[in-house]
DNA sequence: CTGACTTGATTACACCTGTAGTCCAACTAC
DNA sequence: GTAGTTGGACTACAGGTGTAATCAAGTCAG
């Protein structure tokens, strides 16, 4: 977010694995910005049943993998993320692509929209992106 | 696929969680229909590097749980689907969404547009689909 | 019939994940 | 300063996953 000329644009500079669970604090962190253990412990004891704990020990599995940096405040950590949530959205939905569908993204947007998932306003500014890309397409061919 | 009246359409009829190796040997399953573990050792040994033995594994762990079938064929087993491929990629997109966007189609859907991921035909295909559902909106509405 | 080969079954094993308990140092309240 | 509290570090442990080796039974070639 914060103009972070990549240093290493290479392919997936950053964006180490993320799990089911660890998305869970890392969407709070990226919410949030910069928070300590107990703030996260708080927001998602009650939401997801998890003990401090687990909690904790979520975060700790992000700080050595990469995704969580943090700065010591008085005796507590400050958890701040060291990925983008782009960054890390985009990897792990190519991943999801290339596993699921085999890299045709079609099927599953047309599954999306067909779902009704999308509110008007969404299916709106998709329309425009879309005709945007046609116009690009037809230029570039 | 082939009429199947889901006797318990309580849930998740079927889809158990396919993990990522196993995604690629239903892929071959449902473009190939029911085949025996040689094809698919065939099919996936070269493009995965996998040993014969590891696609043997999977075929079994998915028929464990599920996800496969088969019939005894002379010596050897013909797998077969038992879960949609439609039902699979549904049951894995949401799961992915909820994890990955927190339940927000929209930047997924914006992220593989701006990527440049579809060919001109998707692009209509799935324009002409937004229309289709900008349109259901105004009605219902 | 007997050994070589094929094929599925069983076993292996390390790493990741979900979920948490225990340990210890620092800080806080007496 | 002594105990309780707070917070991170380390440990735990079962189930899933990637990756495969070994075993056993049936099959085909002689």
């Amino acid at each position: 977010m914060t103009s972070k000329p990549p240093p290493d644009p290479s392919r997936t500079p950053k964006s180490p694995r993320i799990s089911e669970a660890e998305w869970e604090i890392m969407h709070l962190v990226w919410e949030r910005g910069p928070l300590f253990a107990q703030e996260a412990v708080e927001a998602l004891t009650p939401r997801r049943g998890w003990s401090p704990r687990t909690v904790k020990t979520l975060l700790g599995r992000l700080v050595k993998k990469g995704s969580l940096g943090f700065e010591v405040e008085g005796k507590r950590y400050r958890y701040h993320a060291l990925v983008s949530r782009e960054d890390s959205v985009r990897a792990a939905s190519h991943t999801f692509l290339e596993r699921v569908l085999g890299g045709s993204v079609s099927p599953l947007l047309s599954t999306f929209v067909r779902e009704g998932k999308l509110s008007r306003e969404e299916l709106a500014e998709l329309r425009a992106l879309l005709e945007e890309e046609e116009k690009k397409k037809e230029e570039s061919s």
